[in-house]
DNA sequence: GAAATGCCGACAGAATCGGTCGTATACTGA
DNA sequence: TCAGTATACGACCGATTCTGTCGGCATTTC
């Protein structure tokens, strides 16, 4: 399938409700879910995460929330993604701890480990900062753009 | 996660096996599935999969099996994940049938999206023959390479 | 001290995935 | 013609993962 969990899409649009709002001391969890209908509690946990990772900054009592470890720029999709579901790898048996059993199986990873290496960077290139920005498609002509080169 | 399911890896698995054996007329899923010790009956079906997209040509009866519809070269390993696991899209809410029902949410997908078309085209430009030409990790520092532009 | 908020673990329902079984169909070759 | 080999296809089940909820505790502010 290749695609995110809900979680890290959840994650990742709270990010950009946070980078949006850069006037506001902190934003509860509550009030992200509320903006975006997201259930409270399993936003709670995705922020508590990004806060472990070291992406939010979060401050526990009264008018207290999460607010941005960095700045908006400084934090790119591929930090979300890993910190919400961990690391990812396109190929099912992931060549790190347990190797793919399988006698000879494998040769096809070796070029799949490319692609997730390029897919890994094209996360990296997007930052917070991207995804608020694009509220609007009228500004999609912009000229920043990264490139991503795939040698096989 | 981000991670292609068990049944692509096979399929490409079993692509690339045909791939490699060229003089062969015909393999049948027992073959390929002995080769690489997969669970016979599944790949059967996933062999079915790809010869009812086009990707194999499926010949019944004694010395039956399966062949490449095309050459390795013209077979995709997009083609093969969508012919096995259909469309995928990276966002949780895919715009297609049944787009987003939270109110604005859906903000954060459409940066997504141009990631999701990024990721197509780099699988879009590996080929079958890519992977059975990568058997051996020493003529890794070939020339050819797929370049990919995000436009963000 | 009370209210609001973050923090954390456990758990349940749902969906998906991996794999199996059984049966029908098609082709080959003797 | 008949037996054997192979694909084709649908139903099903167990395991895993994902999504979401609940309850309790800690921390800060007022």
């Amino acid at each position: 399938m290749l695609k995110l969990t809900k979680k890290a899409d959840y994650g990742l649009m709270a990010l950009k409700y946070l980078a949006e709002h850069p006037e506001t001391v902190a934003l509860s969890a509550k009030d992200v879910a509320d903006a975006y209908g997201i259930p409270a509690q399993l936003l709670a946990k995705i922020l508590q995460l990004m806060t472990k990772h070291g992406l939010l900054r979060s401050h526990a009592g009264m008018n207290g929330g999460y607010s941005l470890a960095r700045d908006a720029r400084q934090i790119s999709a591929y930090e979300v993604i890993l910190a919400i579901d961990g690391p990812f790898f396109i190929t099912s048996c992931t060549k790190g701890t347990k190797s793919c059993e399988l006698t000879p199986s494998c040769t096809i990873k070796e070029p799949l480990a490319r692609v997730n290496d390029t897919i890994a960077g094209v996360l990296k290139s997007i930052s917070i900062q991207d995804l608020a920005e694009h509220e609007q498609p009228a500004n999609r002509a912009r000229e920043g753009h990264g490139l991503v080169a795939l040698t096989l």
